[in-house]
DNA sequence: GACAATTAAATCGTGCGCGATATAATTTAT
DNA sequence: ATAAATTATATCGCGCACGATTTAATTGTC
């Protein structure tokens, strides 16, 4: 048996949850991250260059799940940081490709660490945290 | 055996999927919500007042996770909208109590059949939703 | 009672996030 | 070959998020 006030308390004890958990890990990273003068979603797209350096806006907008009006302003900060290049594509002059410079390449190095510092501050284990990321993407 | 690039993955694996999952929910709501004008935030902070309605600006802000800086302007709307009212309090002028109007409360009978469209649509199961949350609020 | 410390909201600035639309390049259909 | 449809970015506008600071009210201390 299940009621519409059974599902107000569940909404709220998932969505909500879920959003606040999202938040809470952004301002988890945020302090690791200012020291680069990087925020959360630039750590994103740097994580999906490093591991395929070159992409167009599209595709890094298909890995991240963001479209141009997002990465679009974002990129171009990150050029004004001098951290990836914007490359229109020779053969298809509609499509932008995104290089890391050396000083991209470089947060590769010098954010490593940023993972175990995290699982250190929050003794979240990592068991939990593949059970986790099993029921995210089942979304 | 752990070594650094096992947590870059890692990383990929749980922190991105969190916040990926977290807009894909917002945007799952967005149009059921969007008929009544409201934004996700907003349905929170509602389903806060109705559970407890009168309320200080700083108690919504410890409920919801949210500072002044994002809920007085967001109130400020909600009034406009006239879902509720932003009354200074007689005994301590510091605070502004936050009293749902009878339009917003009638949203709380409007607005009862989301979660069952919800889960409707994404036919993400209950228990999975009950393992989501536990591991959730771990954090 | 005066004044410093604290507290509650508000304000300001910046960066997402995203719907809607625009622009320009490419492809398709005729 | 040219017009129409499609595709890749870019632009615009609005509403969060949130660090930092300001303003105003209250409390604590002497």
């Amino acid at each position: 048996m299940s009621s519409a006030s059974d599902h107000q308390v569940l909404e709220n004890q998932l969505c909500f949850p879920l959003y606040a958990a999202s938040r809470l890990v952004t301002r988890l990273y945020q302090p690791l991250l200012e020291q680069y003068k990087l925020t959360y979603t630039q750590y994103i797209v740097l994580m999906i260059l490093w591991q395929d350096d070159g992409l167009s806006v599209k595709q890094i907008g298909e890995k991240s799940l963001l479209n141009s009006n997002t990465l679009t302003p974002l990129l171009k900060r990150m050029q004004q940081a001098q951290l990836l290049e914007r490359i229109k594509n020779k053969s298809d002059e509609r499509q932008v490709d995104i290089k890391l410079t050396p000083k991209g390449w470089q947060l590769k190095q010098d954010l490593a660490c940023i993972p175990q510092q995290l699982i250190n501050q929050t003794d979240y284990d990592t068991e939990k945290g593949k059970q986790l990321k099993t029921l995210l993407e089942q979304l």
